[in-house]
DNA sequence: CATCCTAAATTGTGATCACAGATCGGATAT
DNA sequence: ATATCCGATCTGTGATCACAATTTAGGATG
């Protein structure tokens, strides 16, 4: 084996893609808020490139929608509306109850100890005394992910991460308002048992477990009154 | 009312926009073949504009997988393979079963005629000595799409018409290698049943009805192989 | 002190040029 | 006749300039 085989490489093929993953990131772990404007010129500037891997990025995101231009021409976080968050709500909980029952049948035990380890990291984070809260977001996003990589199927795969994408932002909003102790406490409990349902390789409790999770958080969301009344 | 308001805007605002729309539609309704290269100066000269409109264009339907970027840097319609369109067969019955029974409870008495009228053009076009292929398929199409958007869905509308844009130059295939009189005259009949469900305001009858089209239409396209055997 | 109007700055969009990498073509050598 | 090498051409990517539309700032006027 050559020395050039050990590397990995450093910089990314192009810098649109690379652009596109630092914002994305940005979005979904919720350091972008609602309403918040973007401006081509300022990425570009603050990233240290010309405007047109900017503009690619943002297209795409904005395909997604993820971002969204308004009509006075500006770039901004969209809003999201009630109705909106209940469709998404209805689907995640479709959608990824069914990655969940797939990957309790493909599941391997290694993939079943990463799953196990994000969970112990969640948990060891709730029993801090001041519990961050971005690792926290940060852990339940990578569990639930690890779950779903299991289930073998990549464009379900890129739905979900589509869904993850419009609703990081309010869940910033959330943890920003502060005091979301409640609701956490109930995840945790939605965790281990979902955790269990996959380890016994039992589909429709590991489903049923996902379910409680996913509704139970929307249910915050909802009543902490961040989303705008109509679209 | 005056006579501005009866115009419709002849021109988009963006011509990014526009040659989205149009490229999409060679997609989606299947005139551009699996493996068939795409130039981003060819596209712009064919179409009269310069390259950054096209480059706009391309660079989502890349982010949509509906092209891919080949490590040679030649722009292509993807081929698929058997365990991708079976993934994505497997949730379009979940998908659009969904929608078609959140359709059976909201659709009104106009939009039910609307897709008896697809329905019927459907059925006359097949009636044809020699039925237009390219019109079935269009109809086809319109008839779905009009239960979908019945649905009060908009996001899961996105997600339907990502799958149905990867599925397309899949269909062209098809129909380009001719013969699929069999699989249309099963299309028929459910399509008949599912407007039925739909009429009797019967949501599970109705998802059936699309489960056994859906289902028919993917055993057929895999077993005329033209699908590719590994990723 | 409030209001209106104008000019400067900022916005996204489109076109053009430059560049590195890959592909293809033709000529030369064996 | 076949293989090989080298240059012309084509590929997508990035940067820069131009432009129209919008917002913002500031000054003049009531």
């Amino acid at each position: 084996m050559t020395a050039s085989q050990l590397l990995t490489p450093l910089k990314r093929q192009t810098l649109s893609a690379d652009v596109y993953e630092q914002i994305k990131d940005l979005l979904i772990s919720g350091r972008l808020m609602p309403g918040e404007q973007i401006s081509l010129r300022g990425m570009a500037e603050a990233l240290g490139v010309s405007v047109m891997p900017v503009r690619e990025a943002v297209q795409r995101l904005t395909a997604e929608q993820a971002l969204e231009l308004a009509p006075n021409r500006t770039l901004r976080v969209p809003q999201m509306s009630v109705s909106q968050f209940r469709e998404i709500t209805q689907l995640r909980m479709n959608l990824e109850g069914l990655a969940t029952m797939s990957a309790a049948t493909h599941l391997t035990d290694d993939e079943l100890h990463q799953i196990q380890a994000w969970h112990e990291s969640f948990v060891a984070e709730m029993n801090q005394k001041t519990p961050d809260t971005a690792r926290l977001i940060a852990f339940n996003k990578e569990l639930h992910f690890a779950i779903y990589r299991g289930a073998r199927m990549p464009v379900l795969m890129q739905f979900i991460e589509a869904m993850w994408l419009r609703i990081g932002p309010i869940l910033n909003y959330d943890i920003a308002v502060g005091s979301s102790r409640v609701h956490e406490g109930t995840a945790l409990s939605h965790h281990t048992r979902m955790f269990k349902a996959l380890r016994a390789r039992k589909p429709e409790a590991a489903r049923e477990a996902l379910h409680g999770d996913i509704f139970s958080a929307a249910e915050f969301i909802i009543s902490a009154g961040v989303l705008v009344s109509a679209n």
